[in-house]
DNA sequence: ATATAGCGCTGAAACGTTTTACCAATCTGG
DNA sequence: CCAGATTGGTAAAACGTTTCAGCGCTATAT
């Protein structure tokens, strides 16, 4: 029932051959009024390739994976993941590739989903996986299928993976406190399991030394990334007598917690506390006072991950992709001098 | 290079068709130690099946496409798009099929888009579409794909759409704020070219009416879906002498900007102003007052869509899906009985 | 004139499965 | 002991493309 190529030939008086090399631009030469012929022929039946036959002879899926690990909780919240995901489309469709979505994959092993991976259906795969994904991730490559890691370091020693340049953000904050006078700067550190709140914690410390600032060791907290945690943490922090006059928060969620706090205890921000977060999440726009945050070039990871893996798959001499993009500070209204 | 079936074949000592048999579960009997053979030959040379192999053959895809009009801008913004792909997801997962992701179609009709569409990669399509996106999916819908639009009504008349229950949700509210025993209600309605605005809006008339209460003309206010014209808008219909007690306002988002303009014209929420949102997104957890609203039920929207999506592509004599789901109302915080 | 080269196209093999028709061997009942 | 049914499997066609060797022809160079 379907239009196939066959019919095409047979419409346009030629061979099935040659309407596959129209259709595909084949340098082998070709009349203009050939061409054409075939061209008409297509349109008037309303004939599209077929692209799962053209798959199997070409003996690859011109299709990457997404996957997500356990991600939709966060899918909504942030907008990273959908982010992310408009880069790789972006990307995608630059190259002719479609995207193939795995959403909820479980971070332990499962061979089920392995079979996903493996059935040919796709040809690279881009996880989006934070460090619970530890797991999968490490069956994944073991599959040898190419894989690219979003918002992590690959765990596999030499593989491609791409994040924001965890270090350079929490940089930029200081420096960006710094220079509005701030000498004492806390930090509100995440869970130290995740390897991004550790970085970001030495990060701070770096950036703090260099300046020649003291790091008193009430003015580091940890906590979750989440606004509750944060909020608890926060307390003492800002309870204290000689209290920090600027925060430098290693998540948004956590700076948003700070800020209830420091409401709680009647403390004015920015007057008396300046505030920076780190991942722009969409509350920060909204909040009073909006939020100066660390952005994260979230769609050009993306977009790097697709492309890169997509080259990759014809140029096996590529150099692995192992890359640190450099986040954006963005100003906003928690921010000002310290209070004199 | 890659394990094809006839490496298990002849390893396990069958032939192909045999291997197929077993992967298949094929109700053709045979032994269960051929059956043993052939799993554990498959087992020892790391066989999986092509699933573009299978594809050809069986001539579908097992695939569905999850397309969103321009969505990116609001993709992370809104924990709509990403609940609906969840519930897309688990229907597709739980069927075997595959999901594609077409992100950012442009809303105008466009060849290139729907070549990617009728190029045998997908057997059905989920359209995620706005009103905006009518020319697409009008033309879709003209290809004869199998096509379920998600979150409006398909505008071809008789073909399948899931959507909430606009009206029930505004009922819902007014009936809420009814109990609560506000008499005074306002409506921030959405953007009158968008569809769901207008049934909103039509929805509190009717709800009104049905309770017999008056609907003084400046109860009734428009604006975009988004903070700021909501903002504007709210300005005069409380700055007036016999303003409302309470507001239902079609969105979250429009309810947000009544809030900043109460706030700004010193009116207390919920001592002076009552307030009901729309959707549920991510801030109405987190501001102050938590925002009462009406939440989608988006899973169960995507996962009916591609349920039914599926079964239709097997038994086409299902009726048309034409659904529309309640919603449920979230009850927070910015409600509280009118003030004597 | 003859060799050479290029052009424009065809025919057929191949991609890795599923599926169907069919066959040989074994079993069953009378 | 034989006709018929059942069991367990095989062989081959088909799915709709791409790709490549090769063919007949014309144009150019020798």
């Amino acid at each position: 029932m379907p239009i196939t190529i066959k019919d095409v030939a047979k419409s346009a008086g030629v061979s099935i051959g040659t309407v596959s090399n129209v259709f595909n631009n084949h340098p082998s030469g070709y009349r203009e009024d050939t061409r054409e012929r075939v061209i008409e022929a297509a349109q008037k039946l309303g004939y599209h390739p077929n692209r799962i036959a053209r798959n199997l002879v070409r003996r690859r899926a011109s299709a990457l994976g997404v996957g997500f690990v356990q991600a939709s909780h966060s899918l909504g919240n942030n907008p990273y993941l959908s982010e992310v995901m408009d880069g790789l489309m972006t990307a995608a469709r630059e190259h002719g590739y479609h995207l193939m979505l795995y959403l909820r994959i479980p971070p332990e092993d499962s061979r089920r989903e392995l079979s996903m991976f493996l059935d040919r259906s796709i040809d690279g795969l881009c996880m989006v996986a934070p460090d619970e994904g530890l797991p999968i991730l490490c069956s994944i490559a073991e599959t040898r299928l190419p894989l690219v890691v979003i918002g992590a370091e690959n765990p596999y020693p030499g593989a491609a993976w791409i994040d924001v340049d965890n270090a350079a953000g929490i940089e930029m904050s200081i420096d960006y406190l710094y220079k509005a006078g701030h000498r004492k700067i806390a930090h509100l550190a995440g869970p130290y399991k995740q390897r991004s709140a550790r970085i970001r914690e030495d990060a701070y410390k770096t950036a703090m030394s260099e300046r020649g600032l003291p790091i008193p060791e009430t003015y580091i907290t940890r906590s979750g990334y989440e606004v509750e945690g944060a909020y608890e943490a926060a307390f003492p922090l800002l309870s204290q007598r000689d209290r920090p006059t600027a925060i430098c928060a290693a998540s948004d969620e956590i700076a948003l917690g700070a800020l209830s706090a420091a409401r709680k205890l009647g403390i004015s921000v920015p007057g008396q506390l300046s505030l920076v977060g780190f991942d722009d999440i969409r509350e920060s726009r909204y909040i009073t006072p909006t939020l100066t945050t660390v952005k994260q070039p979230t769609k050009q990871i993306g977009y790097c991950a697709a492309k890169w893996l997509i080259q990759s798959l014809s140029d096996a001499s590529l150099p692995n992709l192992q890359e640190r993009v450099a986040p954006v500070l963005i100003e906003r209204d928690s921010v000002a001098p310290p209070a004199v």
